[in-house]
DNA sequence: TTCGCAATGTAATATCATTACGTTTGTGAG
DNA sequence: CTCACAAACGTAATGATATTACATTGCGAA
């Protein structure tokens, strides 16, 4: 089951599997409790089946986490942990979400880590507002 | 108790107050129930105490949000809501916070912005690592 | 004074996440 | 094959964060 293109490859487990499932059948983001919710007929029962599906999804690059919503959605790129920094545009009218990144962004951030002496891990950059959909329809 | 020097200048009430002041005196973020229990002493009892409070103060630019931590630090700019664009570095170890500001950044993003029609509202950046101090001692 | 609004007090509830502990399953050494 | 170990799993309990609901108070405008 593993691409072998992942930075941290795995063969999904059975919960595993069904989390992604869930996630890449959503239009957007979903919250581990709806997860939860909507694997009740596959099994589940508890927040931890998902959290523990979740943590392995996140640390293979397959998920992504959006602070701002205590949600998590699929990554919508096939190799997108390659690339260093992600952003997310998301829309507070319908939750759509964008995925997106910049390199002078990415360059701007190291920069300033550098000359502070801050050794950066991991970077969010999340803009909340409104869609192009949402404001034209 | 206006300053006049505020977009959404505000006259602090007494709750408002002792919260500004709680975040003041701490050395870095605060969640909302830590805030609570050390405003015990001076009548708060509930959750909602503070959160009103708090929505006050993120209104008027004197408090931010860290959406990674669920916490609350208090500006470290006098006026910094006159730049549109804040970034914070949390350190990982001693929960220093560093806020900062990029106009390259703030440019790029929302440039994205212009590009892809998305009405950007707010805008979250948070980088998640290590701090000179940490990494040194 | 009377009205209207912002702020407050309090309780209950909703939502998000982790700890604890025991069991099952897969896997490789011997 | 059997044992030993590690990863994954099941379940319950708890902890942490945030909001809803409703009654009350303080205060300025009409
Ligand atoms: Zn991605
Ligand atoms: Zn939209
Ligand atoms: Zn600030
Ligand atoms: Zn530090």
């Amino acid at each position: 089951m593993s691409t072998g293109h992942h930075h941290q490859p795995i063969d999904l487990t059975r919960n595993q599997s069904l989390v992604l499932g869930a996630l890449e059948k959503a239009e957007g983001p979903l919250s581990a409790y709806t997860i939860l919710d909507r694997l009740r007929d596959d099994g589940f029962r508890a927040p931890l089946q998902v959290y523990r599906a979740l943590d392995k999804l996140l640390g293979a690059g397959l998920v992504h986490r959006l602070e701002s919503l205590n949600a998590f959605v699929v990554c919508a790129h096939p190799n997108c942990h390659a690339q260093g920094m992600i952003a997310f545009a998301i829309c507070g009218t319908c939750g759509k979400v964008d995925e997106f990144s910049d390199a002078v962004v990415q360059e701007r951030l190291g920069s300033w880590a550098r000359e502070n002496a801050f050794k950066a891990e991991k970077s969010i950059i999340e803009l909340r507002g409104t869609c192009a959909g949402c404001l034209n329809g």
